[in-house]
DNA sequence: CCATATGTTAAAAG
DNA sequence: ACTTTTAACATATG
């Protein structure tokens, strides 16, 4: 589930809800989501500490934390989500609105809960990750990071993205040139600026550029307001059969970027 | 058993 | 040396 837009409102879920809390307690004994820290190591970091500020750069997540602590670094992986509970243990709405079979409950199983917090108070900040990708560690390293998807302008992201010889697809998903794209915002983003996500970079002109910044910041800020990369036009039409919501004409699939990618054959060209 | 899955990254290939 | 591609990672689900 999670690519910038859910990570942007798992950011909004801790700041609003699990900030300015002393930590009383730890569980970081899974030691692959924590990783390279050994078991305590994160414990012995934060206890007695609160989380200052929550803050985000494409699907990289951190806090700082008080009395200039280490930075806590938080990444949803392939399924992560954040949940925070009040001292009452009710769950604090906004990082999935989907809720339902993904969510912390009524199935969610105990073990997939890979990382809490626990504050004075009772109240708890969890990672909760069926698949285990997702990863908890004290100052993570964000210099290969390009810049934010929303926030980047188009000057540099034509600078950036225009470069090399990559399909347009495999490039938007490059962490390191813009971050934040997942595959189902890359193919969301290129469907609403029609292009062909097995273009390469170096055949995009300068319109076709300023066309795809346009449709990333639509998109993401779109998926952002409604809740997440699910809410896109054409994401309910990427299976077998769908066809293209403007134009009629069956979605095509194919491996681009090494992901699987569907496209509108006759509108992106 | 097989294929698929919203992410990252180390290793291989070019 | 730098860029691009693929495999592996851990786990669930159809």
């Amino acid at each position: 589930m999670p690519e910038l837009p859910e990570v942007e409102r798992a950011r909004a879920t801790i700041e609003r809800a699990a900030l300015h809390r002393t930590i009383a307690d730890v569980d970081d004994t899974d030691s692959y989501v924590c990783r390279p820290h050994t078991p305590g190591q994160l414990k012995d970091a934060l206890v007695g500490r609160q989380l200052s500020e929550a803050c985000r750069r494409g699907k990289a997540m951190w806090c700082t934390t008080s009395r200039s602590g280490p930075l806590l670094g938080l990444h949803l992986g392939m399924a992560g989500r954040i949940v925070v509970t009040e001292p009452d243990g009710s769950v604090v709405e906004g990082g999935d609105p989907r809720g339902g079979g993904y969510g912390p409950s009524p199935d969610g199983k105990p073990e997939w809960y890979r990382f809490t917090l626990t504050f004075e108070s009772g109240a708890t900040m969890r990672l909760f990750d069926k698949r285990r990708l997702g990863r908890v560690r004290l100052d993570p390293d964000l210099d290969a990071l390009g810049p934010d998807a929303e926030m980047v302008r188009v000057a540099e992201f034509r600078d950036r993205v225009g470069r090399g010889t990559a399909p347009v697809k495999a490039r938007l998903l490059d962490q390191s040139v813009i971050a934040g794209v997942g595959n189902l915002l890359a193919d969301e983003t290129l469907w609403q600026a029609r292009i062909d996500p097995r273009r390469r970079v170096s055949d995009l002109d300068h319109d076709d550029l300023t066309r795809l910044h346009r449709a990333l910041g639509t998109a993401t800020r779109a998926a952002i307001r409604k809740g997440g990369v699910h809410t896109g036009e054409v994401i309910p039409h990427r299976r077998a059969g769908a066809e293209c919501p403007r134009c009629g004409a069956e979605m095509q699939r194919a491996t681009v970027g090494s992901r699987t990618t569907w496209w509108c054959p006759e509108e992106q060209v």
